[in-house]
DNA sequence: TTGTGTGAAACCGTTCACAGCG
DNA sequence: CGCTGTGAACGGTTTCACACAA
């Protein structure tokens, strides 16, 4: 029986195994796996069976069977409906730097769902020109640009001093959603939802625990 | 009083917000303030008063007074001391692609204590050349490099299929922590301290999250 | 019999609130 | 006073354990 309601808010460390079940699944369907368990799920995500199975709760999703586990296709698909609503998502991204760039061909090759659609930089020799196959232009034209496409998701891959007031323009501009690289956490209205990755931070966790036995 | 031993392990959310300290900190102290209140402290990293507290209460730091806060200095020591022990880390990256290039950049400005000792990729054609500065090999040729240079930590920017039998590779050459940037978690003996960045997974999450009012 | 779906318990991290001190 | 240090309360997440279904 399903009691959660098809617009509950799933909490953010499910949406992120939900990404990454998604992830396996279209692994398994890729090679032509049908059916799955959620220990097999779990131990392709490593996690915990439980974990799996709490996760899907929040999907409202008819599927498993003791028999044969859950469907691969269906439960691919229910998970984009719910995070995705199958709508694609488009993606300002400002600094073309090296992580700018890397980041753009990451996604470029991936997920439809979610894609780059300008770039933007200070540098007013970038402007105007095709970054991987992206428009690049000057910072000061992103309102218009982005207003005038609609996006709603923003990366910013600028230097720690310029990443506040980039982001400030990103919410003038609209943009409802940030990725940070920077590794300074950005003080933003609480409607626009940030996250951070931070490699330098995540580097010094590894080493601390690296070392200890 | 301190009731934390010194070897205490601290958990993995506050050895990050600890790394963000002592950057905040070093920032501060560039611009040469010298004390700081966990209401400042924790203004600039986003967090709670409270939150500020807690953490310092793991790095038996004597600091704050009810007058002057804390010496910005004094603190960033005691972070790193109890972080870093002081010692500089090296670090294998292997894949030298966009991704890999970006991140030896980004560290190379930063952090002196952790350093990319060496690069590594599948490609014959980069191997022998040196990247930003980094010298390149053949994957072939890891365990030695990486044991003669002590090397205890890796990261991981090669494309999902190849990601566990790096990971692997380089738990055999004697690596103790990863930083694993493919979108695919490594199984690894316990041992083994990893994490991964996955850049499509967050901004899976932040896209579901921006859409919610 | 095996695996799902799920209440209930255990666990962990954050926030509260206040005693103690400069 | 205002801030630190911290015990205690709180809330969210994970794990346990079992009824139910194929």
């Amino acid at each position: 029986m399903k009691t959660v309601k098809d617009h509950a808010v799933i909490p953010a460390k499910t949406v992120e195994r939900l990404a990454l079940y998604r992830r396996v699944l279209l692994d398994l369907a890729k090679e032509g796996t049908r059916d799955v368990f959620s220990h097999q799920l779990a131990a392709l995500s490593n996690n915990s069976p439980a974990q799996v199975r709490r996760d899907l709760m929040f999907l409202d999703f008819p599927g498993g069977s003791p028999r044969n586990g859950y469907s691969v296709d269906g439960l691919a698909a229910r998970i984009s409906e719910t995070l995705d609503s199958g709508a694609t998502r488009d993606i300002a991204l400002v600094g073309v730097g090296n992580l700018g760039r890397a980041i753009l061909d990451y996604l470029r090759a991936r997920q439809p769902a979610l894609r780059v659609t300008a770039t933007f930089d200070v540098d007013q020799s970038k402007a105007g020109r095709e970054i991987a196959g992206c428009p690049c232009y000057h910072i000061d034209v992103m309102k218009e640009v982005v207003q005038s496409r609609g996006v709603t998701l923003g990366v910013i891959t600028v230097p720690a001093e310029k990443a506040q007031d980039v982001a400030e323009r990103m919410v003038d501009a609209g943009i409802r959603g940030i990725l940070n690289f920077a590794p300074i956490p950005l003080r933003l209205p609480s409607h626009v939802f940030t996250d951070r990755l931070d490699i330098t931070m995540t580097l010094e966790k590894i080493a601390y625990f690296a070392s200890r036995v």
